[in-house]
DNA sequence: CGACCGATCGTCT
DNA sequence: GACGATCGGTCGA
C-alpha cells in the first residue's frame, strides 16, 4: 500500500490521470479512524477551456481558488447545500485541472462508514451498495467535508494509495459526465470513466 | 420501470 | 435572489 507520489498528480493530461485513478484506494484517517474505498468512477474537469468546470474562463473565487494550486490537493465544495463533493486537483500551479471522485467500492472501516451515513449496522445488500455510490455519498461515508478542501493528498489524514491492483482495460468504460447539462457542447465530452458492471457506479445501469 | 420533487445553504451576480 | 459536478423518496403507468 503505497501513497501516490506528487508526480502522479502533476501531469498535464487530466483524462489520463483520471483513468489511472480507477483501481486506486482513497483513504481517510480522521481521529485515528481509517476508512477507505477503491475508486471505480471518476470525472475529469479540464480547466479553463471546459464549460463544466468551476474554473471555466479562468474564473477565480474564494471557493475555487484551491483549483489553481499545485496538483495533489483536495478540492471539496458543497453542492445543493447538502453534499460535499470530493475532487483531486491535478497538473501544475495555475492550471486548474480537477477530477471528481464519483464512486468507491468500500474496503476498510465499513462499520464506521455505515455510522457516518446514519445506519448503525450493516444489513441489506442495497444498503452496502449505496454506501459509497455517488460523489455525495462517498464523501459522507469517508467523513470528508468542505473544510478539508486544500488538504494535501500527501497528508496522513487523506490520501490515495496504490496497492498494486489494476482493473483490466476491458472493464473500463467511458461516457459523458453526469449532471452538467448547463455546459452546452462540453456536456458531451467523454470525460467520465468507470468500471463496467460495478454495482457501486452511479447513474443508471446500461 | 421513469418522471418528478423537496431538502438545504454557500456562493456568486 | 437564483441556482447548483446530488440523493432518495414518491407517484403513476
Amino acid at each position: 500500500m503505497q501513497k501516490l507520489p506528487g508526480s502522479f498528480y502533476k501531469r498535464n493530461n487530466v483524462c489520463q490521470v483520471a483513468k489511472e485513478l480507477l483501481g486506486k484506494v482513497l483513504v481517510s484517517r480522521f481521529n485515528g479512524i481509517i476508512t477507505s474505498g477503491r475508486i471505480v468512477e471518476v470525472e475529469a474537469y479540464n480547466g479553463i477551456i471546459d464549460k463544466a468546470s468551476h474554473a471555466f474562463g479562468g474564473r477565480r473565487t474564494n471557493r475555487n481558488e484551491i483549483m489553481y494550486a499545485n496538483g495533489g490537493v483536495a478540492y471539496v465544495y458543497l453542492c445543493y447545500g447538502i453534499h460535499h463533493l470530493f475532487n483531486v486537483i491535478t497538473n501544475n500551479k495555475e492550471t486548474p485541472h480537477a477530477i471528481l471522485i464519483r464512486a468507491l467500492e468500500p474496503v476498510l472501516g465499513i462499520d464506521e462508514m455505515l455510522q457516518r451515513v446514519g445506519k448503525t449496522k450493516p444489513d441489506s445488500y442495497r444498503l452496502d451498495n449505496t454506501l459509497t455510490r455517488g460523489p455525495g455519498n462517498l464523501s459522507k461515508a469517508l467523513g470528508i467535508f468542505t473544510f478539508h478542501s486544500g488538504t494535501s493528498l500527501g497528508s496522513k489524514e487523506l490520501f490515495i494509495a496504490d496497492d498494486g491492483f489494476v482493473f483490466p482495460k476491458k472493464q473500463i468504460a467511458v461516457s459523458p459526465r453526469i449532471g452538467v447539462d448547463y455546459a452546452g457542447n462540453d456536456a458531451l465530452l467523454p470525460y467520465r470513466f468507470y468500471v463496467k458492471g460495478n454495482p457501486f457506479v452511479s447513474g443508471k445501469p446500461k
